[in-house]
Formats: C-alpha cells, sequence, structure tokens
DNA sequence: ACAAGGATTCACT
DNA sequence: GTGAATCCTTGTA
C-alpha cells in the first residue's frame, strides 16, 4: 500500500496536498512501530479498520498522520512524510507563516500543519464524506524509490520509506540522532 | 507516582 | 552542524 500511495492526494477544505514520500509502519513484527507492544490508548486506531487517520503528536509539537491499511485488528500505519501543495496555496502558506512554497507540506509535521490536521481528526475516515479525503492517484506511480525510515532508532535496515524519486517536494534525509554514532 | 525519550522543526552559528 | 522547544505516552517501581 505505501508505495502505491505516492501520488495521491489528501484534502482538508482549500488545502490539497500530493503525496511524494510515505513510510510503511506494522504492527508485533515492527519494532519501531508504535503498535510493537501491542494496543494502547494511543495506538488503537492502528489496529482499527483501514481508511482511517491515525494521528499523533511527535516531540511534544507537532501532528503526523497515517492512514491505516490492514484489516481491523492487525496494527499497520502509513506515515504521510511529505508533499506538494496543489490547491489552497495561500491557505497554506498563511499557516506555515514564512516557510518557501517548496517546504510548505515536506515532512510530517509541516504536511499536518498545512493541512491543519490535528488531535481532532485522530480515527477520522477519510476515503469519502468526511472534511478530510483521501484521492488515490491515477495511475499509480511508475518509479518508487526506498530507503530506511527517518527518524527511528530501531528496525534502521528495514526498507520502508518510499518516495518519487528526484521529486523536490521529498523531505531531506536524516539519520536518526540515536543511531547516530 | 516518576522518569525517559520521541515516526520533528526551526533558528542560529 | 548544533541545540532548544515542549508534552504526551509508556515502562517501571
Amino acid at each position: 500500500m505505501a508505495p502505491a500511495l505516492l501520488g495521491s492526494t489528501l484534502r482538508h477544505g482549500d488545502v490539497a496536498v500530493r503525496l511524494v514520500e510515505v513510510e510503511a509502519y506494522e504492527g508485533a513484527t515492527d519494532a519501531a512501530s508504535h503498535a510493537a507492544r501491542g494496543r494502547t490508548a494511543r495506538n488503537e486506531v492502528m489496529f482499527g479498520p483501514p481508511g482511517h487517520l491515525y494521528v499523533y503528536l511527535a516531540y511534544g509539537m507537532h501532528y503526523a498522520c497515517n492512514l491505516v491499511c490492514r484489516p481491523e485488528g492487525t496494527a499497520a500505519g502509513v506515515l504521510l512524510r511529505a508533499g506538494e501543495v496543489v490547491e489552497g496555496l495561500e491557505v497554506a502558506r498563511r499557516r506555515r507563516g514564512r516557510a518557501v512554497d517548496r517546504d510548505l507540506a515536506r515532512g510530517p509535521g509541516r504536511l499536518c500543519q498545512a493541512l491543519a490536521i490535528g488531535a481532532e481528526h485522530k480515527g477520522i475516515y477519510v476515503l469519502g464524506g468526511g472534511p478530510v479525503t483521501l484521492t488515490l492517484g491515477t495511475p499509480p506511480p511508475t518509479e518508487v524509490a526506498r530507503g530506511p525510515r527517518v527518524g527511528v532508532s530501531v528496525e534502521v535496515d528495514r526498507p520502508w520509506r518510499f518516495w518519487l524519486p528526484g521529486d523536490p517536494y521529498v523531505s531531506d534525509y536524516r539519520r536518526s540522532p540515536r543511531a547516530r554514532r
């Protein structure tokens, strides 16, 4: 699901973002996942039915969102890491302060800020009928790059970050500070 | 009850 | 490249 999501559009009101970078997270078999140690109050959305948004607060300041992609009972999510604002440029600029256009949604926290996605969107269904909607890209991407996930301190060799190669809206890769030596 | 640390971003050097 | 901001979740006692 993760590479297939590249090129899709996430919309909230006037602002729409074309996704160019995502990461996959599993459940019990993936130590880097919030769901690695079983169901908790925070990660319960990941165990729910697919098509819902798992939103969480990172580092006490930034929101990030995942699309739940597995059947109910099996935890999994695809973290939406970066994209290009393709509609609602003026609104997105206002929300993102002094950022240049390229950085409006370049990074998971920035993407949520540009789209005004926050705690109130935790668990909402995004495949139709709601305020936030995901439209799958057609056709699916023909070329997809993959590599290690950003910011995780375990499972550093699992190549579950996917992006559109060469796309300027892909975020900078940064190795986990904890994985650094 | 407490301590640790994070699926990040930004300003500054 | 470095460091700070900031608060919630989780493991452990």
